[in-house]
RNA sequence: GCCGAUGUAGCUCAGCCGGUAGAGCAACUGAUUCGUAAUCAGUAGGUCGACAGUUCGAGUCUGUCCAUCGGCUCCA
């Protein structure tokens, strides 16, 4: 009998028969190890613990712990539901169902909604399925074998999907346990018994293949775990996450509404909102005259006939209000380089005075669809950080890199991770192949000289040039996109940009779009989650309160006040006629850093008391030692 | 825009089989002058998202619309 040659884990090689199971490897090998393995890999290639090995190989074990392993108990109880669902509704059409970052989902056909309550029902199956312990079998079949299996179940997205495979493809898998059988690539847990924890959060219509032009199915999410308490660990955490959602915070702290009354997606900041949004907006202004940008300021609406000229009436009108002022039709601008456009045209330009670098805190607006608006992360009017970058070809290099630096330093100072992404070129552009081939090879550069780690997001730029995209995320790790660099040739071009090179021949310069920190608006949003309310120092709209033990101190604190203010901390009074501990509990849970005790120890010393969010108290300290406090912290973006 | 759920006082939420609206907190008034997360008492507050319809009678049933929430698509 011939045999095979197989590298353990452990790094030690032994022989075994040929065909033997990885399974019983591992079984002769580690026995114990076999409770906690979903899956193994042969030379690096994942495999079902059933399959089989033929020739010399390295073996590495899969466990449920690694985030492989997760993700392959994901995928199985996805299979689970989806086994469920068929037994619990008659004519339910399976389609896809993988594991995704948080837990897992399954899509299906079925004519009528599924309710909260079909979602016990089908969890109580799965349950059965599980103490069922059905082994998980991997089967190869010819495609044709598969098509006419799925054909005969009335599965047609299944014989869709195994239609559209390549042609060179000849085998496809199935995988069934218990009478349930599915085209998947696999790996699978080897029995459904080894599932342990789960739980259906939610149903939702999604696209079939993620296209608005086919069918919707309805989606059903869920998530699993190894343990139970790891479930219950992660639903306690969601919980505690909902807590930081800035569309409760931002009514809790007063800082901002959007009311039906005035229409979806428009915010109406409030005086807390507007502070920290106006310190935000300072910091912008500083941090971008520091870096060679000058201000520029746009109008609101332009004559149509711009954006006809700029390619947004063709390919962005669905998105744009517009007006009618004196017989001309005018377009509420959606974007800011228009103006910046023309503010470029004003004169003759030099190669001299390349880079030009507009910077605009510019409101626009979008006509955003009713169903994506969502709190501040997505609204109808926003506020970009925007600027326009009109550079030579051999400045854009540096310039894209000087701007990746920018967002670096600013996603430091507000305590952000974030995810880059590259954009390509999408199916309604404008522009040549050769442009596009520049831009996202320019953009690539840059990044690749940044050693930043990204991420390809093929067919996603805007519909003039590539882009970066940096992405931070929510309480709930939902990504939302805020700084974007977008490369652009064709609106230069479009609006007969030039410059006058050393050679005394005019150029076309390149642009450059980019934002920071992005719409402020959305910005603000993830700000909020990100701290939970809780701002630091520098931004909080409200820094510290006095806070009088009795009426008699009231005339101290109003001297303490005038000092604050006058210092520019940003104070307010609570001299209500309450207790103490109703006034702490109060600017606790308004979440200011601050909270100054007058009682009759500091009126004597001419001091005041701090206590921290935290519960720690500072003691008694000078007005002006505070004053010092504050001014270090703001220094020092705490 | 699409799928599903939801919409009752400023906020969080009760309200049964259709019989005419309720709590806690907040607010306001008064008393209390108090030292680090809620002092006590009283008062006021609602076109039950909007509009139609069914009914003797609708917060409750039906329809349409609006908005919100979770997704899909799209996007800063």
């Amino acid at each position: 009998m011939s045999e095979v040659l197989i590298t353990l884990p452990d790094g030690t090689a032994r022989s075994f028969p040929r065909g033997i199971p990885v399974k019983e490897v591992i079984a002769s090998w580690k026995k114990e190890a076999l409770a906690s393995t979903v899956a193994a890999k042969i030379d690096n290639e994942p495999v079902d613990l059933s399959r089989t090995v033929e020739k010399d190989a390295a073996l590495s074990l899969i466990d449920v712990e690694s985030r492989e392993g997760l993700e392959i108990l994901r995928h199985s109880i996805s299979h689970v539901m989806a086994h469920a669902v068929q037994d619990s509704f008659a004519g339910v059409r399976v389609s896809i169902g993988p594991s995704i970052e948080d837990g897992f989902y399954y899509d299906f056909e079925y004519a009528e909604a599924f309710t909260p309550d079909d979602l016990e029902k089908i969890e109580a199956r799965m349950r059965e399925i599980v103490a069922a312990d059905y082994p998980v079998v991997r089967r190869e079949v010819s495609k044709e074998e598969a098509i006419s299996l799925f054909r005969e179940m009335d599965e047609i997205y299944k014989v869709e999907l195994i239609n559209d495979l390549p042609e060179d493809v000849r085998t496809v898998t199935l995988y069934s346990q218990g009478g349930f059988v599915d085209l998947c690539r696999g790996p699978h847990i080897p029995s459904t018994g080894m599932i342990r924890a789960f739980k259906l959060l939610s149903v939702a219509g999604a696209y079939w293949r993620g296209d608005e032009r086919n069918k919707m199915l309805q989606r059903i999410y869920g998530t699993g775990f190894v343990k139970e308490e790891d479930l219950a660990e992660y639903l306690r955490v969601v919980e505690e996450a909902k807590k930081r959602d800035h569309r409760k915070l931002g009514r809790e702290l007063d800082l901002f509404q959007i009311s039906d009354e005035a229409g979806p997606g428009l915010v109406i900041f409030h005086p807390r909102g507007t502070m920290l949004r106006t310190i935000i907006e300072d910091w912008e202004r500083k941090e971008h005259l520091k870096r060679g940008y000058e201000m520029v300021m746009g109008p609101q609406i332009l004559k149509v006939d711009m954006w006809r000229k700029s390619g947004h009436f063709d390919h962005y009108r669905e998105n744009m209000y517009f007006t009618e002022v004196e017989n001309q039709m005018y377009g509420i601008k959606p974007m800011n380089c228009l103006a910046h456009m023309l503010i470029y045209k004003s004169r003759i330009r030099s190669y001299r005075d390349l880079p030009l670098r507009f910077f605009e805190l510019g409101t626009v607006h979008r006509h955003e669809k009713t169903g994506v608006l969502h709190g501040l992360l997505r609204v109808r009017q926003f506020t970009q950080d925007d600027a326009h970058i009109l550079c030579t070809p051999e400045q854009l290099n540096g310039e894209i890199t000087a701007i990746a630096d920018f967002v670096s330093y600013a996603m430091k100072i507000f305590g952000f991770e974030y995810d880059v992404e590259l954009s390509t070129r999408p199916e309604k552009s404008i522009g040549s192949d050769e442009d596009w081939e520049m831009a996202t090879a320019a953009l690539k550069e840059a990044l690749e000289v940044n050693r930043m780690v990204y991420e390809i997001n093929e067919g996603d730029g805007a519909f003039y040039g590539p882009k970066i995209d940096f992405k931070l995320r929510d309480a709930l790790n939902r990504k939302w996109q805020c700084a974007t660099i977008q490369c652009d040739f064709t609106l230069p071009e479009r609006f007969d940009l030039s410059y006058i090179g050393a050679d005394g021949e005019k150029h076309r310069p390149v642009m450059l779009h980019r934002v920071i920190l992005g719409a402020i608006e959305r910005f603000m949003g993830v700000l909020i989650e990100h701290y939970a309310g809780a701002f630091p120092v520098w931004l909080s709209p409200v820094q510290t309160v006095l806070m009088s033990v009795t009426d008699r101190h009231i005339p101290y604190g109003e001297k303490v006040y005038t000092r604050l203010s006058d210092a520019g901390v940003r104070v307010e009074r609570d001299f209500r006629n309450e207790k103490l501990g109703y006034k702490i509990r109060e600017g606790q849970m308004q979440k200011i850093p601050y909270m100054l005790v007058i009682g009759d120890r500091e009126v004597e010393g001419e001091k005041v008391s701090p206590r921290l969010r935290d519960g720690r108290n500072l003691g008694a300290i000078s007005v002006d030692d505070f004053i010092s406090l504050v001014r270090q912290e703001c220094a020092d973006y705490k």
